[in-house]
DNA sequence: GCGCCGCATTGATTTAAATCAACCGCCCCT
DNA sequence: AGGGGCGGTTGATTTAAATCAATGCGGCGC
């Protein structure tokens, strides 16, 4: 588990992944340095919870690699997962002192962290991040109000779809992969983490991906691997409008 | 129903009774001038919709009174409300040209609105004006996440206890009320509105607050009157950590 | 190789909420 | 005064998903 890995860490923001999707995206070379001034990183392996819900929090940071969960938890241990962050999304509130949220990693992972207090302030002379930030929240605001309706008002069924659709358009996008043929991609979740996506059981996540895999709406490499033949046939499953599925 | 309203419209920014929560509430006096060149009022009927998914909109605005609805809409007619528009809440997104929601009056309303082009101009010279909209769009990101929460989650009985205790807390906020004694309130939505925002049928609601009622969580005075006698046992019906309850 | 663990699948049964259906009360309209 | 529509309640029945319970399978340590 403890392989070297700390060593493929530090980056010049010139040469980072997430440079031109992240929330410093609209930074001019001058406002990247003093990004840069402020800026450490750190790595987490899978599994590990990086925040606690209701713990002091003093940094934010941005997914340089690998995904984490953000999920809310009932005292009776009921859970519902709230966000999946994927390189280059945001973690944690300016203007905030404490997690909202727990968050956990669900594969290795590398984070671009910046301390809170000169983030901020940083935040508060320079535009050019505030309203990357904007761009992105309104973005994540609009695909928690998506899921909103998959929760509240999809079958189990339809949810799995919707699963699959949204995980294949990330995916399409992150990878540029090409439009045309099959889609095909690895669940980052396990069942369990599925069905606290989706406010379903595990056991009711495993019968409607058997059940799809049946009707050849997917198939199944291994328990992880999945090849969509028919996007359309997918978008109709997850009862969404069958047309835009592939832009951008 | 077309009583003489139109007199009471037009404000001075000053005495706005939003001037201090809505999106210009960090704007300066000098900024509040330019804002003022662009706005314009409308208002509009109880059941009326403001806006159509899909459809284009040359504006974005604030609520100043009333309560509107954003709803989403499945071909086959199922819908779910992925938002709930309170006096101050902003409606609309800059940066982008067509509605994503379905925007429903559900009692008179009148909205400031300004034209969207000068509106988001204004944005990128007026960092008090993103700043203030970053920050309302966090709050709302927040409250999509523990709506999720009890969507994905909680019971019928749970479900309803939650909403009864979100617009106790609303409406607490909104008025001022004095914190201490039972908490009264009227119900802004039919039992259809709340079915729709909760992810139930109607006759589940009604039967859950009757329940609620029954087991003396909840008093009625007529379908729309509400009285808590005990908030913290409305929190705990709701399945919330029973502190957290009265901030601000 | 053996046994164990974590993840996943599949089957049997229960249950919470949806559906189908009847009816109430209030307001408005003519 | 009568009728109709809208919002709401309540009851009977069905159903989708949860729960309870076994079993399968692939990787890993020893």
């Amino acid at each position: 588990m403890l392989k070297e890995k700390a060593s493929i860490i530090p980056h010049e923001c010139g040469d980072c992944p997430i440079r031109h999707r992240a929330v410093c995206a609209r930074c001019e070379s001058d406002e990247l340095e003093l990004l840069d001034q402020i800026k450490y990183y750190r790595s987490y392996e899978s599994g590990q919870t990086l925040i606690w819900s209701g713990d002091p929090m003093d940094f934010v940071g941005s997914v340089v690699s690998g995904i984490a969960t953000l999920t809310q938890t009932m005292e009776d241990g009921r859970t519902q997962m709230v966000g999946l962050l994927l390189p280059s999304d945001f973690v944690g509130r300016p203007g905030r002192n404490s997690a909202a949220y727990d968050v956990v990693a669900v594969t290795d992972m590398v984070m671009c962290c910046f301390r809170k207090k000169p983030f901020e302030e940083m935040m508060a002379r320079t535009p050019h991040i505030a309203q990357r930030l904007l761009e992105m929240t309104l973005d994540e605001l609009d695909a928690a109000r998506e899921w909103m309706l998959v929760l509240g008002r999809k079958t189990a069924r339809e949810k799995i779809a919707s699963l699959m659709a949204i995980i294949a358009r990330r995916d399409a996008t992150l990878n540029m992969n090409g439009t045309r043929g099959p889609l095909v991609f690895d669940l980052p979740l396990t069942r369990e983490a599925m069905a606290d996506y989706l406010g379903l059981t595990l056991e009711t996540v495993s019968r409607q991906v058997s059940a799809l895999k049946k009707d050849g709406v997917i198939e199944l490499e291994g328990k992880r691997r999945v090849t969509v033949p028919d996007f359309n046939r997918l978008l109709e499953e997850a009862g969404d409008d069958s047309d835009g599925g592939m832009l951008i």
